[in-house]
DNA sequence: TTTCATATCTGAGCACCGTCCAGATGCCAT
DNA sequence: ATGGCATCTGGACGGTGCTCAGATATGAAA
């Protein structure tokens, strides 16, 4: 039913079959939810046979962590789109908004980008290191509202204290508790405002504490 | 090996096999970690056949719920504890370290924990609502730090904030990519006190903004 | 005390899962 | 044309959650 993409000369046997199974996942997690992420299921949906993705993937965890990745891009991409559009001391609050709106509108997809960052205990290492990563965006962003660069210490503590206010909120923002206060408050966004308002970190210079 | 508890009367066929069952799924849970905790598993760590735990679960889900309930109970318990050894403005950062801690010492009933919070996406009726509630202890803190009780939405919302900032840092602060940190800074304690001082509301009175 | 309804437990079975393997299949370089 | 090799398949293994008919033990009723 949906496994037609193109017909393009698919320079192998099956063509990218590893493409395929990176998209037919995504498709999969979307229309059915992270339980029915099978790999089984992704095969079926890829239209080849259950054993085909151990010819790309060493094993299940590797394919998710295939589609959790492009998950930490597009996020990445949201957040610096968000950024841009945000101007001076506003900027940290966008990039969390931008944050805690990818992970509302792609659950499915941020379930499986943090189940693997659990499992090793450790942020994707690109997410982390490169220069334009998310992780990186935060401090910059803390560095350019006046975080003291030299500081080193301090700084890391900052941007993890804002990466902990945008996780943890993430993670909580859609719980049904706090469906009257959302209401109350006039919506979603301006909701997410309000909490973050509420975290000094994003509404005092970084530095003077 | 671990089925004898106690040559107690066994008022049943099998005695108390609910809490039997959930106190081999702590058991498993503590020792091969949340992967390993199969209903089947857990059968068999108690000596009984894979059907039994259906005559006092409708799933396993509700297993897993049940496991889930006392974490929040022995959470709650401990972040009372850390409280009452805490005096005015460090009682909410007090709150928050025995928080982290807490899923420190226990990360794989944590996880538990929280997959239920997520699948059912609201925290527990009775973590949230009953007065001695964790969640409670954290507003009620909150008040006797400042927060003005009456305005409602101001004080959920800082509420808010305190729990998103305890489960961020609560999943992230064994990332190892902290670990330089957090030897730089003396040790994980150190670590999450520094951490919550970034978050100004740990620091401030709540109801200043 | 015997009987009996009922809660409890078992064993077998279903469909599905992740993973591995021997063998078939098609591509590319020789 | 041939041979090597990456790719894909079908089948199998042990594990899973869950269901159901039947066996078993119990406390209450007779």
């Amino acid at each position: 039913m949906s496994e037609a993409k193109s017909a393009e000369p698919r320079p192998y046997h099956h063509g990218d079959l590893r493409r395929a199974l990176v998209d037919a996942a995504r498709r999969l997690l979307e229309a059915e939810g992270p339980s029915a992420l099978s790999l089984r299921a992704v095969a079926r949906e890829a239209g080849v046979s259950p054993a085909a993705p151990y010819h790309h993937f060493k094993d299940k965890a590797e394919l998710l962590d295939a589609v959790a990745h492009e998950g930490w891009e597009t996020l990445g991409a949201q957040m610096a789109e968000a950024k841009s559009q945000a101007e001076g001391r506003a900027q940290l609050t966008a990039l969390g908004i931008a944050y805690v709106c990818f992970a509302r509108d792609n659950p499915a997809l941020y379930r499986v980008m943090y189940d693997a960052v659990r499992d090793k205990e450790a942020l994707p290492e690109d997410i982390h290191d490169k220069d334009d990563s998310a992780y990186c965006m935060v401090r910059d962003t803390l560095i350019e509202q006046g975080a003291d660069p030299t500081a080193e210490a301090h700084l890391e503590l900052a941007t993890i204290a804002a990466w902990c206010a945008g996780h943890g909120l993430a993670e909580m923002a859609g719980f049904t508790q706090f469906a009257p206060l959302k209401e109350a408050l006039g919506g979603e966004r301006r909701f997410l405002e309000a909490v973050f308002e509420h975290m000094g970190l994003f509404q005092h210079p970084p530095g003077a504490c």
